[in-house]
DNA sequence: GGGCATGCTAGCCTTGCGGATAGATAGCTA
DNA sequence: TAGCTATCTATCCGCAAGGCTAGCATGCCC
């Protein structure tokens, strides 16, 4: 068929994210990206439709992963493992890694404009996503009695979802990297004292 | 001594907060910043030192700002108080406003490189402050009687941190105006339900 | 009113950007 | 092995960025 590309889609895609995340959308050049994934300029173009077309492809790989290996399975999970995962978002040995590669939706929403465009409908299908899985989850946890009948699962979702983000910025924020361990042991607490008598 | 300026050093700072918050730091550019803020470029150059010296000096002035006029008191803030300041922070009718003139400390999150610079300082100082505030609020609140004397005020506060960073965010994200607003109405509920007995 | 420091206007410089192009090259198929 | 096609290398383009300079305008002080 035809010549075989020096590196190969995954990989680029997976270096992507490290380079849009250290410098963000606007600050990674084209050169940069073709740096440090072995792409070719003249490839993100004629193959990925340019550089704004290349980041959503990338964001949408960070996000399949993040949704299939990431965040917490919707009905396998119980309100400990979530106040676990929470604390695991920021543990300072896991941190440069993560850190490293932090959450791309950041870029999106801080970087484009809310115009109705592409990252929009990225924005807005995340959002929806992750309350979905939390309000599973503390609905399950209703069920089997860990939390008390008169929790509302979908409001304390929200709260969910805002903390998570919350979480993210200061990740981005943070000037060394035990910084944000205590803001997620804060928030598992919080899931924590949420169980009956708790 | 010399001649005056066409416009005055309150009205430009004001003005560049709009600019920057708008398009971000890197979004914004020398020209936009003259055209809307009636700073000339060589008086950006001369008087403020440059692009990054005057993003500085805007963001010292929306700190100064939002720590005088904006951030609940330290003394006397009832919990009740700080529920509805939080739920405030999305009300919709007043998000046309607060939205367009969001947390510039976003930016300077999202678009700096933690390298220890001036930003860094920014960043550090403004986390400590809403830390403070949020600890002696809930220090308070237990002497009154209003939490339990067994509540970790310092513990809360940090979590109350990680909401009030979310909150900046989702606002940041919002798709309409109404969008952010159950995010903040998530936490006063949270913030009521601290009360002995909620 | 003359001196002088400051701000304004207008234009130019250099750099880096995203993108486009053209010729050489590699790998598959027939 | 010939031909086709996608990729690579190298170069170029137009543009917008931040910053700088030169000459003019303004306003305070001696």
């Amino acid at each position: 068929m035809s010549r075989a590309r020096k590196a190969d889609h995954k990989t680029v895609i997976d270096a992507a994210q490290a380079v849009f995340w250290d410098h963000g959308y606007q600050g990674a050049s084209t050169r940069q990206i073709e740096e440090r994934t072995g792409l070719t300029r003249f490839t993100l173009q004629t193959s990925y439709g340019g550089k704004e077309a290349f980041f959503l492809e990338t964001l949408d790989a960070y996000m399949s992963r993040v949704e299939a290996e990431h965040l917490p399975d919707a009905d396998n999970t119980s309100l400990e493992e979530l106040a676990q995962w929470f604390a695991d978002r920021a543990d300072p040995a896991a941190m440069p890694q993560i850190g490293a590669q932090g959450c791309l939706l950041l870029n999106a929403i801080t970087e484009f404009d809310r115009n109705g465009g592409e990252v929009d409908v990225r924005i807005a299908h995340y959002f929806e996503v992750l309350h979905h899985r939390f309000a599973q989850i503390l609905a399950k946890a209703i069920e089997t009695g860990e939390i008390a009948a008169d929790f509302d699962p979908d409001e304390k979702a929200t709260l969910l979802q805002n903390t998570l983000l919350g979480l993210s910025l200061t990740i981005k924020a943070r000037p060394n990297d035990a910084f944000a361990q205590p803001f997620a042991a804060a928030a598992a607490t919080m899931i924590r004292q949420w169980r009956v008598g708790g």
